[in-house]
DNA sequence: TAGGCCATCTGGTCCT
DNA sequence: AGGACCAGATGGCCTA
């Protein structure tokens, strides 16, 4: 594969400067990824990486050499600013993993032993709103917004009557037969609140 | 073992 | 200029 023969740009370095940034983040893991390395994710017991995927990403890795050379920074500094953006990063993801948990918790559906991902969430509260707005419509006297199909040929579970696009219809043709259950009576389930 | 899901790293782009 | 955001890549964990 085209990116293992890949370096990043701080890696392009001569050796010296190299042994240098391999012992900052030696130390930059012992003293913040113990985070990482040792907890586990608390929903699923899954154990977190330690250390991430490829040196370089083959979209990202094109024209690198000539920005390189336009700044004037150190081998070490570039890597201290990569480690400290990649530390940025992560709470960045942790916070969006946790806006996910929220929504997981407000979110009426069928008690599973594992928890709803991402896109389940994402869909389920998506389905969530369009049968709230239907109840809204309803009490007002107006005609509802959104019609739920279950249309077993197509394995699509809600059409939108407004033309709204429904993005994530692609993904839930993935998804397992407990989760298009759970999305097929969402109607009903939706509005039986289960916490 | 394959496939799904996820955490993390990484570099490019956008925004302030 | 620096941080936020984004998407691609990678590898670990788990389940059928």
């Amino acid at each position: 594969m085209r990116s293992l023969e890949m370096t990043a740009p701080w890696q392009e370095e001569e050796e010296d400067v190299e042994v240098e940034e391999m012992e900052l983040r030696k130390h930059n893991n012992d003293g913040r990824d113990d985070l990482t390395e040792s907890s586990s994710d608390e929903a699923t017991g899954r154990k977190r990486r330690k250390h991430g995927g490829s040196a370089s990403s083959g979209s990202a890795s094109s024209g690198t050499t000539i920005r390189r050379r336009k700044t004037c920074i150190s081998a070490r500094e570039r890597n201290l600013r990569r480690l400290e953006s990649n530390e940025r990063e992560r709470m960045r993801m942790h916070s969006l993993n946790d806006a996910f948990e929220q929504l997981r918790e407000v979110i009426p559906h069928i008690k599973m032993e594992r928890k709803l991902s991402k896109i389940e969430t994402l869909t389920l509260a998506k389905n969530y709103i369009m049968a709230l707005t239907n109840v809204i419509c309803e009490m007002r006297g107006e005609e509802k917004h959104y019609t739920f199909v279950q249309d077993v040929e197509s394995d699509s579970t809600a059409e939108i009557d407004s033309g709204v696009v429904d993005d994530a219809s692609s993904s839930e043709q993935n998804n397992n037969s407990m989760y298009q259950q759970n999305l097929e009576s969402y109607p009903e389930t939706a509005l039986v609140n289960t916490r």
